[in-house]
DNA sequence: TATATTTGTAAGCAATTACTTACGCAATTA
DNA sequence: TAATTGCGTAAGTAATTGCTTACAAATATA
């Protein structure tokens, strides 16, 4: 089973969740409390986020409260980052474009 | 079919079709050559990209050539930059965390 | 101690994914 | 005109996904 991070943020309910813990730490009902999914399919969500290494769970007697690993998100990151040049060069020749049209009025 | 840029980017094949079309325009073929899977699957994989518009193609005769929106990656930038300030941080509380048990010894 | 709360996990299921082979069509080349 | 090239798409398939309900286990509370 491919476990990696660009897999996990795939998700939208799981972008929601990393959303949702990133202010607060909660614990899994909690969580699931903001979905319209059942408990159970919150912590299924919740264990692909763990095991790509996104989330760290800290047990604190029955409750077992998420902690996002942030420096997880700097691979995803990293990949998309290295292509920003390319776009904003790219919006910058969208630019002239749109100049060069609006002169030739 | 829910078709984002999150879904489109999860998997590891369409990544590279996009770094190997983020420096060179080519076309579907040339694409294939690159892959161990069969030409359709690529041809579907692009399929994917368009959709979501992270590709545009370029007819030329019986040639389609593929086109990055990088733009589009703006989106994943977007989401994924909104935690920086986060992991960073997380580092430097690992870091003081590393420095006060470098002391301790 | 009996009950309630928080949770993981198993089993089942429909939908989706990533692939294959087979085919057809349009554009090029011989 | 005939053969080749570049491609989309259909049909089939095995694996994966995202969900459900049902159950069990551990901890907390009455």
């Amino acid at each position: 089973m491919r476990r990696d991070v660009f897999q996990a943020i795939a998700d939208p309910t799981r972008r929601e969740i990393i959303n949702l813990i990133a202010h607060n730490t909660l614990n899994l009902n909690a969580i699931a409390e903001n979905f319209d999914v059942s408990r159970p399919a919150i912590s299924q969500h919740i264990k692909v986020l763990t095991e790509c290494g996104l989330v760290e769970i800290t047990q604190q007697g029955r409750d077992r409260y998420c902690n996002i690993q942030f420096q997880k998100l700097a691979e995803v990151s990293k990949w998309v980052e290295q292509y920003r040049t390319f776009w904003t060069s790219k919006l910058d020749a969208l630019e002239t474009h749109l100049l060069k049209d609006a002169k030739s009025k």
